[in-house]
DNA sequence: ATAGGTGCAAATTCTTTGCACTGTC
DNA sequence: GACAGTGCAAAGAATTTGCACCTAT
């Protein structure tokens, strides 16, 4: 994942204005490894500056995701975003239900996956969701985790 | 997929009561094999029911979806719903970004993914976008499909 | 100094909810 | 006839936009 610093130097570099909010950006996802709405990230940021406005943190994520410093996924219950992956090779992620953190998975299924000649394959999805280690299910079993609470599966 | 009759008959067996605006989203879904948006279909049903509000839309979309009679996607570009498969063995699908039909894939990816035995499985998702035979980029390569439009590549 | 960034307020879009009326069973 | 389903209006969430002020470069 891109450092604070790997961060700031990608908006220095495009010419971005590195105020203290981008700053504190950047350390968030500098150092966090999950993904997080905008909520979140409004929420931490506020911390620091009491008159932050909702439409400072939409704006700055998206210029960050613009720029491709960070990854934006949209989940089954809404929009979150994370820092890129600095691994350059194509990879995929496994993702906690409990914590969102993600882990790679570097098998891709896409080679495997023969296309019939006539369709043109533009882009793949392929997330795997559960409870990493520090989340197992034994752990907690309770229904309170905000996030991997009312999930239905996916499967066809 | 669905019929519209096996839609309808599912509605019944649930206790749900027939109306003639169900019976017209049962019809939808049952000849339409791609994927619709809540407008999508408050369009396609407002024009024989000019009173037709969104929220009795959206409250059908979700009763149909609990039925397990519809399955919710999360597009890029929003919710969207489609008749649920009638094969029963699980499956993927190729999903063409002009149309919005849908080729099942029969091989599942996570045969093969051997996830670390600390990740807890829970879901998957195996998804690939692209453009079938009909659609092919070669045919119309205009910008003009509402639905193919602004994606950006989500491979990490 | 000046262009870009911020906060504020208001507009948009999407979705849900409360309530009285209507139609299905 | 009862009660689920509908339309309407309004409330909420999430996100965007216009504008005047502020601040990094």
């Amino acid at each position: 994942m891109l450092t604070t610093e790997q961060i700031i130097d990608a908006m220095s570099e495009h010419g971005l204005r590195i105020t203290d909010q981008r700053k504190t950006l950047a350390k968030l996802f500098g150092e966090h490894p999950g993904y997080l709405t905008a909520k979140d990230v409004y929420e931490y940021m506020g911390r620091k500056y009491s008159g932050l406005s909702f439409d400072t943190v939409y704006r700055n994520l998206r210029v960050l995701y613009e720029l491709g410093v960070l990854e934006q996924v949209v989940f089954e219950e809404g929009v979150k975003f994370r820092g890129r992956c600095s691994e350059e090779h194509h990879h995929h992620h496994m993702i906690c239900l409990q914590c969102q953190k993600t882990y790679p998975i570097t098998f891709c299924p896409m080679q495997l996956t023969d296309a019939p000649d006539d369709f043109q394959v533009v882009q793949h999805k392929f997330e795997v969701f559960g409870y990493c280690r520090d989340c197992g299910k034994d752990n907690n079993d309770q229904e309170t985790s905000q996030a991997g609470g009312g999930h239905r599966d996916s499967r066809a």
